[in-house]
DNA sequence: TTACAATATACAAAAATTTATATATAATTA
DNA sequence: TAATTATATATAAATTTTTGTATATTGTAA
């Protein structure tokens, strides 16, 4: 079989940009916001900024979320709606396992 | 909003099982296979052997792949189907924003 | 029994990630 | 222009993860 690892590592990189709560979080928020400027993420989560910045900048190297300038403020917005889907597919994995 | 930390944790540590290489790899070889030994997934990935045992620890306590003993084998198998899909729609993810 | 094969576990070094503090930058307003 | 606001970046300590070597365990067969 081939096993073509570099498509595999890429995926992992997709699957890494999950893998933290701050960050599903601020992917919760923004699928329910249709954007977000950074200021209002660090009100909702209550965590420092610098720690917040980081968060969405991983996010978006991931390619999943994008930003756009108003001003001082930056809004990030969500690019693939089924980013959505993958989230609640996995609600319903947790829901059925634990 | 209600920011169940929580929640997102449990999430976390699911996507985090799925967030490298090799485990998706051996995830991949699992979803077409019914069920596998190690030394199979050893001799397909041609990695060592206490490495795939680790991954499949990690998968194990994930709750993605359950183990399954036959003699000194052990057989590893998928146990949400839903795992495949999950790994597909990653698959078109990426498939559309690279 | 003893030897062997399949797999797990212990462990440590290397690498990657997370978080926070300090600092820089850039746009806006006084 | 100076002060302020929103955000990014640099950086370093702490933590977690990955990988591989060595070793243990367990079941089978001789």
């Amino acid at each position: 079989m081939d096993m073509n690892e570099n498509k595999y590592e890429i995926m992992a990189e997709i699957f890494k940009a999950f893998a933290d709560p701050t960050r599903l979080m601020i992917l919760k928020l923004l699928s329910e916001n249709e954007s977000m400027c950074v200021c209002k993420i660090i009100e909702e989560l209550k965590k420092p900024q610098p720690t917040i910045s980081h968060h969405l900048n991983i996010l978006k190297k991931s390619g999943l979320i994008r930003a756009r300038k108003k001003g001082t403020w930056n809004h990030y917005y969500i690019v693939d709606p089924k980013i959505k889907y993958i989230i609640s597919t996995m609600e319903n994995v947790i829901g059925e396992n634990k």
